[in-house]
DNA sequence: TCCAAAGTTCAAATTAGTTTGAACTTTGGA
DNA sequence: TCCAAAGTTCAAACTAATTTGAACTTTGGA
């Protein structure tokens, strides 16, 4: 056991824990890893922004994962770089306007998908035409418009769902 | 190699494995295991109704994976047992309305931890009170009031995205 | 009533996903 | 220019999640 500990300390105090905790479990059902959740978690309950080695040292996780971790919250527009600090290190704060981040996790993990999905569809649709029982084409075809316009409908409401939970 | 096959066949055609793959990638995005994709895209391309040897046979698993399978998408709503059957297995046939399916999602997979979730503030709100410094209580009040907030919009916008996709 | 077929359960095996840590690259200040 | 601190990379180690399969329970018909 330490005796002298930096004015942040390394331990996380109860309400830190619980407020990561809360976090680690948000992002594991959106799909994310929990070192995602430690660490915007963290920022999200901290007043001062917060660099690399912070993660590192309050949330016992190794550099990779920090940096990786980083990388991707910067991409979900979750957190931010502040600039203007004494030493030479990147500090951040995190976003908390929900709009943003809907909008990030939509940008990022969703559009994507929706977009090779429409893909793999137009893939489907030229494999369906060589069919040659023409009942079993027709069936396979009512199926795959179906498909195409989930994606479609899931397209258009992504949106107004962003607009819906701004503000 | 074979040389006969049931009426059926045990392999999957290229179609088949195409629209298979198209929803193991699917479920793979909302966080559901593989061999829940396999299951409902191989009813979703089928004409005629599936029982449980059905999927073990032509989707090479295992019937535990099959009768797990079964039962989440039960729960879901994404399948319905189809009665009036010659032989004495269940036969399955699947949801294929946008509501319905996005309905059964919200309510066993997002519902559930949104509640959690509220619980799991309350808690929060409880140890927030007993801290000394009144400047942090004042910003751990405004933080955790957002992360409420989140949620409550969170649950409001469930219905109408339900309503959006409905039809 | 009995039994074989159907379906379920769950601990162990497997597979997929995350984290680590050591080697590497980059960077800002002396 | 040089170098130590900062940050990145990625293969290997570890952890979490899924699948298997064998033992079990249930069920419908002879």
């Amino acid at each position: 056991m330490p005796e002298v500990l930096d004015k942040s300390g390394y331990e996380l105090d109860p309400l830190e824990r619980q407020v990561v905790g809360v976090f680690v479990d948000g992002v594991k059902v959106l799909g994310l890893p929990r070192s995602i959740g430690e660490i915007y978690g963290l920022l999200f309950i901290s007043q001062e922004a917060l660099s690399l080695d912070d993660f590192v040292q309050r949330l016992n996780m190794s550099k990779g994962s920090a940096s990786q971790g980083i990388r991707m919250l910067k991409s979900l527009g979750a957190i931010r770089e502040v600039n203007g600090n004494a030493d030479r290190r990147t500090y951040y704060e995190p976003a908390v306007e929900l709009k943003r981040l809907v909008g990030g996790f939509i940008r990022e993990q969703i559009r994507p998908h929706l977009d090779s999905g429409k893909s793999k569809i137009n893939l489907l649709n030229s494999t369906a035409e060589s069919l040659d029982d023409p009942l079993r084409r027709k069936f396979i075809n009512e199926r795959l418009e179906r498909l195409e316009s989930w994606m479609t409908r899931g397209g258009r409401v992504l949106p107004i769902l962003q607009r819906l939970l701004g503000q």
